[in-house]
DNA sequence: GCCGTTTTCGGCCCGACTGTTTTCAGTCG
């Protein structure tokens, strides 16, 4: 049983209350499995390790859940869910994964029309079944057809850097409305989260409906789910979804941290107010019907007894506590890298040569990058051997010393590969006279946990192994990471000395922000590195930070946010 | 069912929009 089928059994415990009409207990069990989701061991580990006691000190989990989990592991199952279950055999969350559709809704589809699945669902939808029910009419049948449309095309959650530029554009454009004063993007693209699930934009203009219509004229909206005066939600044609919101300019502030989450943070801030005899809405800050603070977020959060909190930090992970006592991290900035160290050229797999591809960090504002093509047993890249990597070197000296690029300073490097039993295919008596060695997993992704933590421990070993170049191998809806005990990993790096990137390329994201404050814990150093295989790719430095500041690193925790000297005396 | 600056009982975030019905429950974020 793997955390996520527990979380899903949860989940499906919340709705099945939710149907009945039971109080609070819906809520209980949806924080149990949001607990249980966000997780960073196996729930398995945690019960062998500590028992039924372990158990409750997930968040959101208390004895009554703990019990259950404990049945799930033992038996797959527990005796109130197969109570529950029974009652009702439906695929809950398959029907309320619709769009509109919720687990009343389900529990009328299944007693009037006998509705197990969305097979059923999309049937009964079809032959005009369900415009008949009390409480639903055509239109509400119409949406579940569409709903039920949507979800077979929809493939989840975009990757953050990739539509990132369409985002920042759809703002513009909104900004740019007569109507509107000022506009800005909230949610998780505001937090920086790897991927969204959908764009949220909000306006502040005096007259809200003329700026809706507007937005529902733009070219690239494919559907419109529902449109108020103040409240629009579209589907772009794109295949991405869009909220835009408008409020008046009071309320700027309190609007824009409603909406940019995330909700446990939020729903953590209501409590904080509702404790001071405050309410805390997407108006303002109220006591009584006075409003205390709400243009801005940074007088919301001091009027809540708080520093300001950087939005890639709220997540309610324990940032409101730090920032209640003062004790928030400087987060490394979007301007503060000074360097690139894993850059790739047309000696390998990438597009550029030395030359075009230092033009370009230059011109991003680096002073330095390490080029750092792929190695031999990488055959489909060109993976270069010891003799081509001592020409490439040659070959950067000479463009160093041709003084073309004045104080920006290129490094030698190269992404050697990891082999299956943690040896490395370049010789030590070449890797050492490399300025920066990266070592990478390029295969064997399969290996059990404990094969795959002593390959890495191994290559780490390796005394000319500076960094780990993306070190779980994940891309982002697409592979998933190696089985590693990254404590462990994390441990040997503090022995060690390795250093552990961040490779800031968008479906990487690798290692991700647990990870990153982990290390920030441990005192393990880290590097955001590009992984650029073209001169467009040094603009993607901006989600590695972005995944830094969400890991609360600084610029201390950073070693290519420090001078080229210092950073390779650590190398050293 | 969970949890504690309200602390072992008594609360549990808040508001916009929709569709159906005619005053509001359900859904969503």
């Amino acid at each position: 049983m793997t955390n996520s089928e527990i979380s899903k059994i949860l989940y499906e415990m919340a709705a099945l209350y939710e149907m009945d009409g039971v109080q609070f207990k819906p809520r209980a069990y949806e924080k149990a499995a949001l607990g249980v989701e966000a997780l960073d061991q196996e729930v398995k580990e945690i019960h062998q390790k500590g028992g039924i006691k372990a158990l409750e000190e997930i968040p959101g989990v208390g004895k009554g859940i703990a019990f259950h989990i404990e049945q799930i592991l033992k038996r797959g199952s527990f005796a109130e869910y197969e109570r529950l279950k029974k009652k009702t055999p439906i695929k809950i969350s398959e029907l309320t994964a619709v769009e509109g559709v919720g687990p009343k809704m389900v529990k009328i589809l299944w007693q009037k029309l006998k509705v197990r699945n969305l097979a059923d669902l999309e049937k009964a939808a079809r032959a005009g079944k369900v415009r008949g029910l009390e409480h639903f009419g055509e239109k509400s049948e119409e949406k579940i057809l569409k709903g039920i449309e949507f979800l077979k095309k929809s493939g989840g959650r975009a990757v953050l850097g990739f539509v990132f530029p369409e985002i920042r554009n759809l703002k513009k454009m909104i900004k740019n409305f007569p109507e509107v004063d000022d506009a800005v993007m909230c949610g998780s693209a505001r937090r920086m989260k790897e991927t969204i699930g959908d764009i949220d934009i909000l306006a502040t203009s005096f007259r809200p409906e003329k700026v809706m219509e507007r937005f529902l004229g733009l070219p690239f909206i494919a559907h419109v789910y529902g449109h108020g005066p103040t409240k629009t939600n579209v589907r772009l044609k794109n295949g991405l979804d869009a909220d835009l919101r408008v409020v008046p300019r009071e309320s700027f502030g309190a609007a824009v941290n409603y909406f940019t989450g995330s909700k446990d943070h939020n729903i953590a801030l209501r409590e904080i107010a509702i404790k001071k005899g405050m309410k805390l809405n997407e108006y303002g800050l109220f006591r009584g019907k006075k409003i205390i603070a709400g243009r801005t977020e940074e007088e919301l959060y001091k009027a809540l007894g708080l520093r300001y909190i950087e939005p890639e930090m709220r997540e309610n992970l324990g940032e409101i506590e730090l920032a209640r006592q003062n004790k928030l991290p400087e987060l490394i900035g979007y301007g503060d890298l000074k360097g690139d160290l894993q850059v790739q050229t047309d000696w390998t797999d990438g597009e550029n040569s030395i030359e075009e591809m230092a033009k370009a960090a230059m011109e991003a504002g680096l002073e330095y990058i390490a080029i750092t093509d792929h190695t031999r047993s990488l055959a489909m890249t060109g993976g270069a051997d010891e003799k081509k990597i001592l020409r490439q070197m040659t070959e950067i000296d000479r463009i160093n010393r041709s003084g073309k690029f004045k104080k920006f300073k290129i490094l030698k490097g190269a992404e050697v590969n990891i082999m299956k039993d943690g040896s490395l295919d370049i010789d030590d008596k070449t890797l050492v006279r490399l300025d920066v060695v990266g070592a990478a997993v390029h295969s064997h992704f399969n290996l059990s946990r404990e094969e795959q933590t002593q390959r890495l421990i191994r290559a780490m070993e390796n005394p000319n192994v500076d960094i780990i170049f993306h070190l779980t191998g994940r891309i982002i809806n697409k592979r998933a990471p190696i089985d590693v005990d990254i404590d462990e990993v994390i441990k040997a790096a503090k022995r060690i000395g390795t250093i552990l990137e961040i490779d800031a390329f968008p479906d990487r994201l690798d290692i991700k922000d647990e990870y990153i404050q982990k290390c920030v814990e441990a005192g393990v150093k880290m590097s955001i590195d590009s992984d650029a295989h073209s001169v467009q790719h040094f603009k993607m430095l901006e989600f590695g930070v972005a995944q830094a500041r969400r890991g609360w690193a600084t610029k201390n925790d950073i070693i290519n946010a420090w001078p080229l000297e210092k950073m390779r005396i650590f190398l050293k």
